[in-house]
DNA sequence: ACCTGAACACCGTTCAAGT
DNA sequence: ACCTGAACACCGTTCAAGT
């Protein structure tokens, strides 16, 4: 075939192609040859696009962290309620795709979204009156949290196979780990109530360290 | 050579070697040939202990999580200091082997080691007194922190180029992103930051809804 | 510029052959 | 029982060849 006059491919449609192989059969399904077959071309015509196949997983985890919604941090001034706000779309734009997520949550490396989004954090508590030091931290820490409740999910982490669980071994796991559905309730409450905690605990930091002593 | 009258491998030794690999050249860096090079025999020796690679990346975490402290839920009174504790243990034990947290940090599966912390810190906090429901929620919100904050760390996660923090782009990014001391003491605040708020939020929970009716 | 097939140096895993 | 080399079906990536 050669070069067509219309060109097969696109950074874009590989990337979706990719998506859709990560979500569907895992990240060790993605293969330069298996993702090229999906898009009816032969492996190597992906470098025309894409240096390393590297790149292309950077691209699709770019387009993930790029779901996530930011609105909230324009013009913010309730600085707990815009984190709880981003913290809920980061987690659902991570669990909507799960099998990318150890790659992603490693850190935002060069990759646009991931640093906008840092960006957009860090300015918004700058903005609602956190001391720059604390907005960096701040960051860090909803970062560490969300991307490990979506990463460590107990849905996902705990097997499903009673033998798993020997009650002389483990004493107090019990059953309920086998229920698929109560695996799910566990994250949701899980991740709720330790946003909570993280907003209460940052709450309690915020008035007390920024009062300075009035007066001559 | 064949077999020899005593075994060239074991267990053990495979592991080490892969942990050793795992650390210094990452993960990536372990296939069943290069592992077995560096334990002096051929590739398919391997499969005379394990069953699969992964088998052997399973006992490689196994082997970290199972440096970990749980000393601290012997009958624990305290589970504020009990959690601190064994919090800090745990992150010291996955920052000092930083490569297999990716693989690590998606749950315990079947992991002795894994499943044993899990069960110390649910039997713990029943015994101090939550709710059953609540003591799940705990020991998962808790990995959630602490594996996120192992994985998605500042100093890993950002990489150290000034070129990728274009200010126009990222007008709150700044330059301090460049320094690795500067990076890792973001790590370490971040954490403590996080632990103590999550620990100040668990208090507040602690105390109302164990309050029951007296009287009458 | 953009796709192709051939090629290179790798993979994980199986298996018959050796002791 | 435990190691070996050969073999299978894969990898990521390079590159000359085609239009």
């Amino acid at each position: 075939m050669a070069r067509p006059r219309k060109p097969l491919l696109s950074r874009a449609g590989i990337v979706a192609a990719a998506l859709a192989l990560v979500d569907t059969e895992g990240l060790a399904a993605v293969s330069t040859r298996r993702l090229a077959a999906e898009l009816g071309v032969s492996g190597p015509s992906l470098y025309n696009h894409f240096h390393t196949k590297d790149e292309i997983l950077d691209a699709v985890a770019d387009t993930v962290v790029g779901e996530v919604d930011l609105s909230m941090f324009e013009g913010c001034t309730d600085w707990r309620a815009a984190l709880t706000a981003w913290a809920r779309s980061y987690r659902a734009a991570l669990t909507a795709h799960p099998n990318i997520v150890p790659f992603l949550a490693q850190g935002p490396g060069r990759r646009p979204a991931g640093l906008r989004m840092a960006d957009a954090v860090f300015g918004a508590m700058v903005e609602a009156g956190w001391p720059v030091a604390d907005a960096t931290l701040i960051g860090a820490m909803m970062r560490y949290f969300v991307a490990g409740s979506a990463l460590g999910s107990f849905a996902r982490g705990f097997v499903g196979d009673p033998a798993a669980y020997d009650p002389s071994a483990y004493p107090h796991l019990g059953q309920a780990h086998l229920l698929p559905e109560h695996q799910q309730r566990v994250d949701e409450g899980a991740f709720e109530m330790g946003l909570t905690a993280l907003l209460d605990g940052l709450a309690v930091r915020f008035v007390t360290p920024t009062r300075v002593p009035e007066g001559d």
